[in-house]
DNA sequence: GTGGTCACG
DNA sequence: ACGTACGTGACCACT
């Protein structure tokens, strides 16, 4: 029989600190819950067990059988995010059929001695899953220990240890009698370090071979004395980190056999974790819908649906339906018949008909309509659109989850058709809690009928220069070869200069230039680290010339290339459920970065051409951010700055320096600039001093008069930070909500993130919500018009507000 | 799949 | 001692 003993504590730790915080909705963390389970199901694999067993400390008020367990008691405690994960972690295991053993006055690592030994005795084999290398000690021949670390699973068996370490796996105690071990509050001998410990160990074999020899010893009489000195030290450490091996628990090695899993109950769990990859991963049907969390389960009797092919008589008929799409083929649910066809004329009625229509990501279909000449009409409902606005935050939307986190029973028992079968039962759910949250104008008047106008600038697409783009490309290419080359000179030697890694070589070790930052994997080599460089070396310059050649070939030249379609024109997608914030965001390729900072980078906008005959029109809202935030706090002051029509940054500069603004130079500008800036982001005076180079002390000041002129600014943000904390969410003007769960961390960082976002957020959400009226008015007035013109793209724009050309302040005209 | 880097608002 | 502004997406190297 094989037994897989795992150190419930360690293990928990390692993944809470090795996998970024997660959160489901209501701020319940899980990453620590995640990470176990993926240790927990990897090793699993390797090893099959037929027995699993993970063991929890259980730490008893009064002083125990440990000294050290007293020490660490008294350690400061594990962060509120993890300690919140520990009941729910043993709450998984036992749902899964999985032992968990705590023992009161014992630690894990007592347990897992205790367990190990009895398999040895035994004749059993046992695997210890652990982070800690403590529990090296119990490797034997029937023990091996698998060791956790931030890479890998390493698997340790007598070879191993004696490979790594020199020595026989049970002189680990004797080791830490020497040299100690701070996290555990074991003293050692003091002046003895791994090293010495090491040799010594060796050399002697025991703690008690060490003191019998170590006077007659060829040793320094340095060492001597410490370990003279050191001695009832040394005992009493050896004492201390023996781990114990005959803790009170179930000694019956039969009982720690897996139990039956209780699927529906880890289903509940896992389902109100949002934990939705790992149900996944543990084979087990997501959501069952019986086990909603708080959410009481509406009402709901099953339906058995009818199949049969849609007629054009069928469409007439059709009130108020259900459908899907997939591009092919079209099912409606109209009651309890399911209509299903794949025929394009069919599809196209259907669509153009004027029944009410609730479906699920709606966008191709109006794309779909539009490339067959018609029309998708008298749409209701997305359900990914109302689940956006619901969690802004959500990886995906899809059915089952929904039913699943806002308790709607999901139609598992119509097969093929329980999207379908469910979606009406969804919506409903969906359309009341935004309702109930204030967002029905939203969802009515931006975001649905914002779907057919991104539908509609998809499908028009923009006209792209091809062969100008190309001619691009091969003057690109060859900068890049002779680039290349001079590196390649400056080095020495060929390497991938695209490799962060060789190129980090290169630079801080073959040529020795001074390393500034250290990344997890090695040398930052970043844009900010070889600015810093360019005056060492030629190559220094040369790279970051190839970066940015390689970055506009690959990415633009050949990006844009590989997207253009038969028609000459790049289609892109826009997505509207992606960003936190309410923006739309582009991929395939993504239109809103096409460079514009650098003069060489913004040469690819000229490939961005109209069509024959017509005319390309951009058009932007200038500094909408700021005039958002002075809407949103009423600053008088920032206010009279806008509606005076100068350029903001110029008058923000003769405010905060209190001059007049013909006085203001250039670099006060741009200061102000860099705080305007700051203040939208939710300000800190670090990253300010790095952005306009000067001292965090002045930019703290710079923070200060700024905040001192517009006073209103100030009150803004810390009554948002004020409300957002009470909240856990912010909202924008027209009502968009954003939770933010990094507001409820203990740690400090996250939690200061959290506040930044929450200052961010309602002023970035709401630039994004009158950028989306924006468009739906335009987009609705070019067709009321009946003008030849369509709206394109929404994208990058010329943002041009020099202090010479000050910036516009009517609103945009078309 | 993740991390580093860099393009944009 | 550490990291250090908000929001995105694409590409590359490397695991």
């Amino acid at each position: 029989m094989k037994l897989l003993a795992i150190d419930g504590n360690s293990i928990l730790n390692r993944a809470f600190y090795g996998i970024k915080l997660l959160s489901n909705k209501n701020g319940v963390f899980t990453n620590a819950i995640f990470g176990f389970m993926n240790i927990y199901m990897k090793n699993f694999d390797d090893v099959r067990p037929d027995a699993v067993a993970v063991a929890f400390d259980l730490k008893a008020p009064t002083f125990r059988h440990k000294a050290v367990d007293y020490y660490k008691a008294n350690r400061k405690g594990m962060p509120e995010e993890l300690a919140q994960q520990l009941p729910l972690i043993k709450e998984l295991l036992g749902l899964l059929g999985i032992t968990v053993i705590e023992c009161e006055g014992y630690e894990a690592d007592d347990i897992l001695g205790t367990l190990s030994k009895l398999c040895s005795d035994s004749g059993n084999e046992c695997y210890v899953l652990t982070g800690d290398r403590d529990s090296l000690q119990l490797i034997d021949d029937k023990v091996t220990v698998l060791l956790a670390t931030n890479k890998e699973t390493i698997h340790y068996t007598p070879e191993r240890f004696r490979e790594d370490y020199g020595f026989e796996p049970i002189r680990l105690i004797d080791l830490k009698a020497l040299m100690g071990d701070s996290s555990d509050n074991i003293k050692g001998v003091a002046g003895i370090g791994e090293k010495t410990a090491k040799s010594l160990i060796q050399e002697f074999g025991t703690l008690e071979g060490v003191y019998a020899g170590y006077e007659a010893s060829g040793l320094t009489n340095g060492v001597k004395a410490k370990l003279a000195a050191g001695e009832e030290s040394a005992k009493e450490s050896k004492w201390l980190a023996t781990i114990v091996r005959d803790a009170p628990i179930d000694n019956d090695l039969d009982s720690y056999k897996l139990g039956e899993p209780d699927n529906a109950g880890v289903s509940r769990l896992l389902t109100e974790l949002e934990m939705f990859k790992l149900l996944d991963k543990l084979g087990i049907a997501a959501s069952a819908g019986e086990a909603a969390p708080k959410k009481k389960q509406d009402e709901y009797t099953p339906i058995e649906v009818t199949e049969q092919e849609l007629t054009a008589a069928d469409i007439a008929g059709f009130k108020d339906v259900s459908y899907l799409f997939d591009g092919e083929r079209l099912s409606v649910l109209d009651g309890t018949t399911v209509y299903t066809t794949s025929e394009a004329e069919l599809i196209s009625a259907f669509f153009a008909s004027d029944c009410d229509k609730l479906t699920f990501d709606a966008k191709p279909h109006y794309r779909w309509a539009m490339a067959h000449g018609g029309e998708l009409r008298a749409l209701r409902s997305d359900v990914p659109i109302c689940g956006y606005l619901l969690n802004t935050s959500a990886t995906d939307y899809a059915a089952d989850k929904l039913c699943a986190e806002y308790g709607v029973h999901y139609c598992t028992e119509n097969g093929e058709y329980a999207d379908l079968v469910s979606l009406r039962g969804l919506v409903k759910r969906l359309r009341a809690e935004i309702d109930s949250e204030g967002m029905t104008d939203l969802l009515e008047n931006i975001e649905m009928p914002l779907i057919e106008v991104l539908a509609s600038m998809e499908h028009c697409g923009v006209n792209i220069d091809q062969d100008g783009v190309r001619r691009f490309g091969t003057m690109l290419s060859e900068q890049i070869e002779e680039t290349q080359k001079m590196i390649y000179d400056d080095a020495g030697h060929e390497f991938n200069i695209s490799s962060p890694k060789q190129l980090g070589t290169v630079l801080f070790e073959e040529l020795g230039l001074p390393a500034k930052k250290k990344t997890k994997s090695g040398y930052s080599t970043n844009a900010d680290v070889l600015e810093e460089l360019r005056n060492y070396s030629p190559i220094v310059d040369n790279v970051l010339k190839y970066r940015q050649y390689t970055k506009l070939n690959s990415t633009y030249v050949e990006g844009l290339l590989d997207k253009v379609a038969e028609d000459g024109r790049i289609h892109t997608c826009f997505r509207q459920t992606e960003t936190r914030t309410g923006r739309i965001s582009s991929t395939e390729p993504n239109v809103q970065n096409i460079p514009v900072r650098t003069e060489l980078g913004s040469q690819m906008r000229k490939f961005f051409t109209a069509s024959a005959g017509r005319t390309l029109v951009d058009a932007d809202y200038s500094q909408i951010e700021l005039r958002v935030m002075a809407h949103l706090c009423g600053d008088e002051n920032m206010i009279a700055a806008f509606n005076s029509g100068e350029d903001i940054h110029t008058s923000t500069a003769a405010q905060v320096f209190d001059m007049p603004s013909i006085m203001v130079t250039p670099e006060m500008r741009s200061a102000a600039k860099a705080v305007n800036f700051g203040i939208i982001y939710g300000i800190g005076a670090f990253s300010l001093s790095k952005d306009i180079g000067t001292s965090v002390a002045q930019a703290k000041k710079y923070i200060a008069d700024y905040l001192a002129k517009y006073p209103k600014v100030n009150a803004f943000m810390e009554q948002t930070v004020d409300d957002a904390m009470k909240t856990g969410a912010v909202s924008t003007m027209f009502g968009r909500k954003r939770r933010i769960p990094e507001l409820l961390s203990s740690n400090k960082m996250l939690q200061a993130a959290g506040k930044r976002i929450a200052m961010n957020t309602p002023v970035q959400g709401t630039a994004a919500d009158l950028i989306k009226i924006a468009m739906i008015n335009v987009h609705r007035r070019l067709k009321a018009e009946n003008l030849n013109a369509e709206l394109i793209l929404r994208c990058t724009t010329s943002s041009s507000s020099s202090p010479t050309s000050p910036a516009q302040t009517a609103p945009p005209r078309y």
